[in-house]
DNA sequence: TACATTACTGACCAACGAGTCATTACCCTC
DNA sequence: GAGGGTAATGACTCGTTGGTCAGTAATGTA
């Protein structure tokens, strides 16, 4: 489990005590976010957490004030960081909406989607029942912006005459719930058994790829997704990427 | 929460101690599967499980060695019902992909997406890193049949000339995820905070409609999908749906 | 009605884990 | 290098919960 690099958190090396009272909280939220997200809340244990930053059971609560409290700071603290430079990327960007669109999801996808953070979305998901004021908290914070986000962007396409006119609600939730799955299988069944993980990166641009195809106006020259993904489509089944 | 009509489990009244050797297994199962998709499975306590389902904590290890058992049993009970009538639909449909797209979509979400079998997907993704063989059972039997399944329809397509020649495993991903993640946001995030669930009828007739228009080739007549779900595009913003 | 069978119960136990606190030892200052 | 402030520890408490089992009562049989 490639366990001691002196990367992330993880106990540095096993030696006595050490005071380093600004590294600690950091730590453990890093050791909490690990652990909470492949075991899951409940089945965390909090001398775990403490373990896996190189503290004891003690240390832990000395920082946090509860198991539960621990788990609240750890997705305030993670979701700060989701809030997007995406926005004015939107409001800035001149040129065509497919080209911005294919933009937007890769950025997320290097920014969040292949980063630790993106832990916190099965966390949420799997906890969201027992906690609804982190719930709430999350949905306003992270997936309602988002969504807007989103929705201006699509919009802005209609409005322009790029795009079909679609139900943009609707859209947007075809648009991003391939990422958003793909990063919950990461963390979740992709994570054990092999054999049903796909490699990201490709299924990102087919994803783009099949949303442009379906979004723009038959009239619209659509090279932003060709040129942009000249390899998405049209990898005939000569190599045929052994059916599952 | 609707709760005691007498449908299925729960206890049908609180009168005393009956005898109904048959009826237990199936009513713990149920009992098991809502509260370990609601709460999780380390946070549900046995207890709580047998009585819901109507009888004492004894009865319920009775007939489940013990709480890990019953979560496996859980799930393969609920997994064998899942597996598909839609393969054999695929092999004898004649009319055009579209058309078979469509419905095999369609009849995923009356028979799976809208049904409490829906719970399992939630419930693998939250413990699959924690009962590795499980995960492992649950890809072999449900997963893999399942894309291979839709492998298979849209190399039927692309074959046939109807569909682009895409990379068929980045595809079915695509088109399965917003469906799926549907149902998982049903049972996390859409199950407290209210405000961020729309209805999935019109989700789906919008992924329908969107795949196919990114799936279908130009020259292709495209009916099948267009007269199934004529109301799925272009309902424009006169009726702008509160943007988000 | 008496008896036998067995599904069912719930008090009980032991393990476990969240949270506490008196003690320890690190590190900084003088 | 002595002393003081405090970061860190880990043995302890105590509520919780998975799992047991001797006893209870529902049902079938004669």
């Amino acid at each position: 489990m490639a366990a001691n690099s002196e990367n992330h958190a993880s106990a540095p090396t096993p030696q006595s005590r050490q005071r380093r009272k600004e590294a600690r909280p950091q730590e453990l939220l890093d050791a909490a976010l690990d652990l909470f997200v492949e075991k899951g809340f409940a089945a965390t244990r909090s001398e775990e957490v403490a373990t896996r930053a190189g503290v004891s059971k003690g240390t832990l609560y000395l920082y946090y004030p509860s198991k539960e409290e621990l788990l609240k700071e750890v997705i305030r603290h993670n979701v700060v960081n989701q809030i997007a430079e995406g926005a004015d990327l939107i409001r800035q960007f001149e040129g065509n909406s497919a080209e911005l669109l294919a933009r937007v999801l890769r950025l997320w996808w290097e920014r969040v989607g292949e980063t630790r953070a993106s832990g916190i979305l099965k966390l949420m998901m799997s906890e969201a029942r027992n906690f609804p004021d982190i719930a709430q908290f999350y949905v306003d914070e992270v997936i309602r912006p988002s969504h807007s986000m989103l929705s201006q962007l699509l919009q802005r396409g209609i409005d322009r005459g790029e795009f079909r006119q679609v139900v943009v609600a609707d859209v947007v939730h075809a648009l991003v719930a391939p990422l958003l799955f793909l990063v919950m299988n990461k963390h979740s069944l992709g994570a054990c058994s092999v054999g049903s993980m796909l490699d990201p990166k490709p299924v990102i641009e087919a994803q783009i790829d099949l949303v442009l195809h379906g979004l723009l106006r038959p009239g619209t020259a659509n090279g932003a997704a060709g040129a942009a993904s000249p390899g998405a489509i049209a990898r005939p089944r000569a190599k045929p990427r052994k059916a599952r």
